[in-house]
DNA sequence: GATGAATGAGCCTTCATTCAT
DNA sequence: TATGAATGAAGGCTCATTCAT
C-alpha cells in the first residue's frame, strides 16, 4: 500500500514516464492482463525498480488509483465554476473543463474508467471510500447551487436532473466511441460543440419553463 | 476465425454445454483471465477438442460474439412489437422483452457486456461490422414506425429521440450497476417498474405535445 | 500434497529419471536453493510437467520424502536380520545391508539426510509422524531381540547400547566424510570392512563379559 | 577471497556488528537463503559497503569461515587444560570449555555447524585446509599428553580413543538436537552434567584397567 | 569511504496450444 | 474424433551486485 518514497525523489519527467506507462497499460488491458514487463519496457526502467518503488503489481494499481483520484480532484473538479445556477449551462461548463482535462491527462481518465468497470474488487476500504467520495463530489459538482425554478413545474425536478444528465452522458459516450483508439490529442472536437449546444437547447426547451 | 464445422454435428445439448461453459467463463473473468481449462472441465470435453473445434482462445471468443449476436437477433429483437407508434411506449415494450431475454440468456447478456467493455479493440472487421449492424438493427427497433407527431413541434424530433434513448439507457445502466454480481435470476425487478414508469411520464410530459 | 496420478503411468525409467533428478538437486542444495529449472533439465522433461505432476516445489519435496521413506522401509529396514541377538553383530549386519542400500539408492540417503538436517519445518503433521516413525523403527531394528546378558554386568546396558551405537555411527560418518563427492558406486569399500571389524572387536572386548 | 583491508580499519565495535550480523544471518538461514539485505540492515551499514569490503556474498561467507576458525582457535582451543593425562577427564574438561564458548559465541558455533552441514563443497583449497587443520588441532587437544596406561591392555589404545570420542560426540549431538532452535543462552544445561558423567563412568569402567 | 537506487538474471508458477495415442 | 500429457513462453517477483553521487 505504502510505496517507496524514493519514487518521489525521481525527477518529474521520469515519474511521469513511469506513471503514464502504468496508467496506459492498465487502462488498455485491465488489471489482470496488464503486464509489468510491458510497463517497465515502456517506462524505460529496469525490471526490479517497479517493485522497488511499488512492492508489487497490486500496490502499483492502488497507488495509481490514488494518484488518479488526486488528479481528478485537483485538475478537473476544482476548475469547475460552481456559481452557474442554470443546470444545463452548468453541464456545458463541466463539459468544457472535462475536455481540457482529457487532453491533459488522457491516460488518467481511461484508467479511472477501467477501475470503475473492472471493479477488480478487493480494493482496501480506504480507497473504496475515496472512490465513492469522488463520485459524490462529482455529483455535487452537478447539483449544488442549481436553481430548480428554471424547470417547468409539471415535472419532478430530481427526475428531470437525472434524465438530463443521463442523456448528456449518453451523447458524450457516443462521441467517445467514435474516437476510440484515436489519441485524444489529435481529435478536433471543435465542430462537435455546435451539435452539443443544439442538444442542450432541445433539453432546455423541453424541461425548462418558458 | 472460421471454426471447425464438425462442431455443428454435435448433438445440440453438447453444443449448448460447450457454448454455455465458454460464455460463462468469459463473462465472469474477462478474456484474459478466462481459463480454457475451466471451460473444458465445465463443458465435460477433452482439452484437445476445444482447440479442434475453435483453433484457439481468440477464435473461440470471436465465435461466441457471433453466437451471441445471433441470439440477440432471434431471441430479443424479433420478439419486439414493432407496431407501437408511441416512442416512449415502444421503449417500455423493449424493456419488457429485454428483461425476459436477460433471464433466459444471462450468460449471453453478461458476455455481450464484457465484449463491449473490454473493447478487445482488434476484432476482425467483419465482426466489428456485425456488431455495429446489431446496434443499427437495435436502433431501427427503436425508431421504425414511430409517430413523430406525438412530439412537441418546437424541438427537433431526431434529437429528442436520442436524448430520450440515452436517458433511459442511463437509468437502466444505473439499475444494472446496483445489481452487478447478483445472479439475474434472483433479482426481484418488479418494484422498479413503477419508478421506471415515472421516469417515462416525465419524458412524455417534457417531450410530447399536450 | 496429492500428486497427479498420471505420474505413475510413466514408464519406470522416466519416473526414475525424474525422481533421481529431484532427489539429487534437493540433496545437493537443500530445499530453498534447489532449482526446479535444474531438475527439469536433468530429468529431460518440459518445464510445465514438473508442476503438472507435483503441483509445486513444496509438494514435490513432500512427495520425495514420502518416496524416500518407502524406500528406506522396504529396501533397508526389511532386509535386516532381526534374529541376531548379539548387539554388535547386529550392528555389523545393519552396516552390510545399509551399504547395499547406499549403492542402490545413493540419492535417497543423501536426500533423507538433508531432510533431517534442514528441518525445512512446516512439514504436514502426517509426514512428520511418518518420519518420526521411521526413526523409531530404525531404533527398534537396533535393539529388538538383543540379548543383554552378553554385556558385562558392571555397566548399565542401556547406556552401553547408546555409547556403542554412537561410536559406530561416528566411525561411519568419518568414513563418509572421506568419500564425500565421490559417487558412491565408484568407492571400493571392501578394505574398510577389516578395519570396521577391528573396531567392533574392541567394543566387544570392552563392553561384553568375558 | 581476499577482502578489502580497509575493513580492519573500522573501529572494533563496527567490525563486530558487521560480522555478527553476517554470522547470524548465515547461521539462521543457510548460505542461499541468507539475505545480504538483512545483513546490512542489521549491521547498520549501507548496501554498497558490504560489497566494498567483501566483494560478494561468497567471499563474505569464506571470510566468516576464516574468522570463525580464528575464534575457535583462540577462544576455545587455547583455553583447554592440556596437562590432564586422563583421556576421559580431558574430554570432560573440553566439554566444560566448549559450553562456555557456545555461550560466548553462539553465532560462531551455529555458523560453523551450518558450514559443515551445507558442505558448500567448493570451498577454496586453502580454506578447506585450514578447516581440516582446525580439526587436527582439535584432535591433538584430545590426545596430546594423554597417558595410555590407564587403558586396559587387551585393546588397541588408538581405536579406543576414537571409539570413546565418537560416543561422546554422539551424546553431545543428541543433546544439541533436543535444544535446536532454542537460543543457547536460555538453556539450563546443568541437569545434564550428571547424566554426562554417568556415561563417562561407563566408558571408564569399560575401557580403563581396573 | 559511504550510500542506496538501479539492474537483470533467475526464481517458481501458469496456461494456451500441440500432438502422440 | 477424442484425449490429456507435454511443451515453453510469459507472468510476477527477488536479490546479489554495480555505480553514480
Amino acid at each position: 500500500m505504502a510505496i517507496n518514497p524514493t519514487f518521489h525523489n525521481l525527477d518529474d519527467a521520469k515519474q511521469k514516464r513511469i506513471l503514464n506507462a502504468a496508467l496506459q497499460e492498465f487502462a488498455e488491458n485491465g488489471y489482470e492482463r496488464a503486464s509489468t514487463n510491458q510497463i517497465v519496457k515502456n517506462a524505460g526502467i529496469g525490471k526490479g525498480m517497479l517493485f522497488y518503488y511499488f512492492n508489487n503489481k497490486k500496490d502499483l494499481y492502488l497507488y495509481l488509483i490514488d494518484h488518479a483520484i488526486n488528479i481528478v480532484t485537483t485538475e478537473f473538479f476544482s476548475l469547475i465554476d460552481m456559481t452557474e445556477p442554470d443546470f444545463i449551462e452548468r453541464l456545458k461548463e463541466i463539459a468544457r473543463v472535462k475536455l481540457a482535462y482529457l487532453h491533459e491527462y488522457p491516460n488518467v481518465s481511461n484508467f479511472i474508467a477501467i477501475v470503475f468497470l473492472n471493479d477488480e474488487a478487493n480494493l482496501p476500504e480506504e480507497l473504496e471510500k475515496r472512490l465513492s467520495d469522488v463520485q459524490k463530489v462529482g455529483t455535487s459538482m452537478l447539483y449544488d447551487n442549481i436553481d430548480p425554478k428554471l424547470f417547468r413545474d409539471d415535472v419532478n425536478v430530481d427526475k428531470a436532473f437525472k434524465l438530463i444528465r443521463w442523456s448528456i452522458e449518453g451523447y458524450q459516450n457516443e462521441l467517445m466511441k467514435q474516437f476510440k483508439d484515436q489519441p485524444i490529442a489529435l481529435i478536433d472536437i471543435e465542430p462537435y460543440w455546435d451539435e452539443f449546444y443544439e442538444y442542450l437547447d432541445v433539453l432546455k426547451t423541453s424541461f425548462y419553463t418558458k
